[in-house]
DNA sequence: CTGTATCCGTGTTGATACTG
DNA sequence: CAGTATCAACACGGATACAG
């Protein structure tokens, strides 16, 4: 026996939401879905065109790209903005409000930086990269440290700056920086993670500095990943 | 007999993950899963049973939950505990690095608040509503103040303090508490957060408060939720 | 060149029923 | 009470075709 179509539903497909008023599963409704906040991550420190976010992202493809995209427009997180002539081209960038998701992005990052399952040697990307940077940069060691640093990694410029303990960056050309660095996402994890000596990387070809060596190495010093988190051996000894 | 189970699987199934080394995405392959952030939401405050959860978070089905948990404990967020007699039950509780995951979960839910698109006034659970007193308090009007409160809401226990401008709450009997309330989760939101008076919601059975009126009426008003972001017009909206 | 829409195979999620 | 089994519905990712 067939059974018909029972279209008790209203209308619209009723996407499927935690129905709660908590602010968390609100959250979760916003940007839960797979590939949203590394959407969003992307955008953090400037708008970007269509096919960069898929450079960016290389698994997302392009029709669930668009999804996002527009899910997160109609959530007044990303705006579609068209850049004046001659550029004329249509970029993402993200609401004001979009743009205060940078602390749950990195209060995130922070935490899984903990993790103990987490591969610190993967590919990085360089918005991964320069957001690594915000939230590593130990504010104690910085003090009341003043500079500017102008990035080029994979191609992309970031002008950045470190001022009050806190690391800023966004997307643009740096103006008579302090310090520039030009390389890959993964040369600069490797001096400002790995430690790595600056010669060594220059010599492969991943990363080059311009700047006094000695400034380059106290700035190095500023950054350091968090230690990891090591799970108690299980020993069923639960406290009560 | 119709088909055989073909089992061409080959061994893990190599869940799909981001591969990535940047923290947000490693994030999002240990919590980015449906549920799994409301899973630890439920944690945050202390130990639950299965049941509890499944009750805490009706639309969570067994199964799910307990993929959730298998997940969570894998990945050393959750353990699992085992009470001593005479309760002699085995809880979920979160591990020390999982109980970190509380400045992410408090990160999203207070971006979220600010969400045009927030209903404030759908269901709540005790949880979710305890939780938002952290998010909520505001530290400049706490100023030194310094009380315990005990509350019961929906026949569960909490003990809180506010100390420092921070409001610290887990479950748990209060001992001889400056307040002390009773009552449901959304006679606690009508109370802080819709500022309705208590003798109001006391008659219609939603919230009983003990201990000083003034002080009661001081702590109330320590509370507000964030302003919502107000989208602009947009010239040519495409889609409504 | 920059996106957008559609089809399709596959894996993930969710609801019900059921077992220890 | 604490989960497993089964199955249906949906989301994802890839390819491809199409529109400005």
């Amino acid at each position: 026996m067939e059974l018909e179509k029972i279209t008790t539903q209203s209308k619209l497909p009723q996407k499927r939401r935690f129905e709660d008023a908590c602010g968390l599963a609100h959250g979760l409704d916003l940007v839960g879905e797979r590939w949203a906040l590394l959407v969003i991550r992307e955008l953090l420190l400037g708008p970007r065109r269509f096919s960069d976010l898929r450079a960016a992202l290389p698994g997302l493809s392009a029709n669930v790209l668009t999804q996002r995209l527009t899910e997160l427009e109609e959530r007044h997180i990303v705006e579609r903005l068209r850049l004046p002539p001659p550029a004329n081209v249509q970029v993402y960038g993200l609401t004001p409000w979009g743009k205060e998701a940078e602390e749950l992005v990195l209060a995130m990052a922070k935490w899984a930086y903990r993790s103990p399952g987490h591969d610190r040697m993967l590919p990085l990307n360089s918005t991964a990269m320069m957001l690594s940077f915000k939230i590593n940069l130990d504010a104690q060691a910085a003090g009341d440290m003043a500079l500017r640093i102008g990035f080029l990694i994979d191609g992309t410029p970031y002008r950045a700056r470190v001022e009050g303990g806190v690391f800023h960056v966004e997307t643009g050309e740096a103006v008579a920086p302090d310090l520039a660095y030009e390389g890959t996402a993964r040369g600069l994890a490797r001096r400002f993670y790995g430690k790595a000596p600056l010669d060594q990387l220059t010599e492969s070809g991943m990363l080059r500095a311009q700047g006094d060596a000695a400034l380059e190495q106290r700035f190095v010093a500023l950054f350091a990943l968090p230690s990891r988190y090591e799970p108690a051996e299980r020993g069923s000894t639960p406290t009560a």
